[in-house]
DNA sequence: ACCTGAACACCGTTCAAGT
DNA sequence: ACCTGAACACCGTTCAAGT
């Protein structure tokens, strides 16, 4: 795809960008980055000294533009909120990369790390609980992109006519809701509830 | 390992466990499979249909013995965390199988879905919030395990002695924090967080 | 300085063949 | 019925060599 010569970082970031989109994280080879670049297998290892290293690079780009939101007339929550869904946006904007970043807690982009810390320092969390806390938060928000509420391709289940037996059986119910919520839904009652299980948290702590 | 022939489904399943526990669960392979079962690469694919199957059966195992908690006199919220703690220990004496289920929520064993979902549905939850209060679960108890507190083994920050400049970023403070906490307690903030979220969603909706 | 080519030590899986 | 062996189409990465 990119014919400029000759290679530089940040065409080697964004053809693996492009890998991602097109074709998933888990087709994004060291091979196939060479295809997409045109040039032989190892010519990225001149630039850089890993793959995982290239992820770290493109998971730095994905999260450059989040930043803390400038409005200090909103509660903590609601900044709270306002930060992670940029982090949300970035995220479905670049399937896949999710998955990435999920195992690489100490790799975060410390500016998005020191954002979501400051924001609950100052709410009132002890260094303890921002610790904690903002594990909970990277779990969720980089776990959420793993986990797939379509069903796998097995034989669909018969649409319409009632199922033979089970009608007790809540799994059988509510399965098929799965595929009909989509990502926003799920996001936005996910981090509803884990923001209000902080607020909580606070409360409980400062009565 | 296993001299034991012929092979069965159980003993590929326990083989897969101990590479597992032995060297984690990136390290099996169906060919170190073979190793564990000193057979050769390919024999264990005559009891299973691919190395996605035999992880299906894995995660089975591990999760056999769930069951939701007989204590009829315990709130809701006290239940489910009971029930969640029976899988968090289920996942911690496996370490790496918890990573295995988290992409997999439509292979969840049937009785640990079941009973999760009944759970959340007799607390009051409707039909789409158990669908989404379910997910949240199961990407929080799955994930967890992705995430990693232990930095890199860069070089370690020199002990002792204040750290010449940036007293003021919380980063640097919080950092170090990390890895001084127990598994155990980001577990218990995080699924209490969640717990508690849960319960003021429930509360909103039946003021 | 920048890139290539061959090679090494791996994967999961198919397929024909052995017992 | 149960298992083996060779082979295919992949990986990430090292290392020496080319320009």
């Amino acid at each position: 795809m990119s014919a400029t010569r000759p290679l530089t970082e940040e065409a080697i970031v964004s053809a693996a960008l492009a890998v991602i989109e097109r074709d998933g994280v888990e087709s994004l080879s060291m091979r196939a980055l060479s295809r997409e670049l045109a040039v032989s297998p190892m010519a990225a290892y001149y630039y850089v000294k890993s793959k995982e290293d290239l992820l770290d690079l493109v998971a730095e780009r994905v999260l450059a533009g989040i930043a803390p939101p400038a409005r200090p007339d909103l509660e903590w929550p609601a900044r709270l909120r306002l930060l992670v869904d940029q982090i949300e946006a970035a995220l479905r904007h670049h399937r896949g990369i999710g998955d990435v970043l999920l195992d690489r807690m100490h790799n975060t982009q410390r500016h998005v790390m020191r954002a979501i810390m400051e924001l609950l320092s100052e709410a009132g969390f002890d260094d303890q609980d921002v610790v904690m806390a903002y594990a909970l938060i990277h779990t969720y928000l980089f776990g959420r992109y793993r986990v797939t509420t379509q069903p796998p391709p097995k034989p669909s289940p018969p649409l319409g006519g009632e199922g033979p037996t089970e009608d007790e059986d809540i799994v059988a119910r509510i399965r098929p809701l799965f595929p009909k919520l989509r990502g926003r839904d799920y996001y936005d009652f996910g981090i509803e509830t884990l923001v209000q299980g902080l607020q909580r948290q606070l409360e409980l702590k400062r009565p």
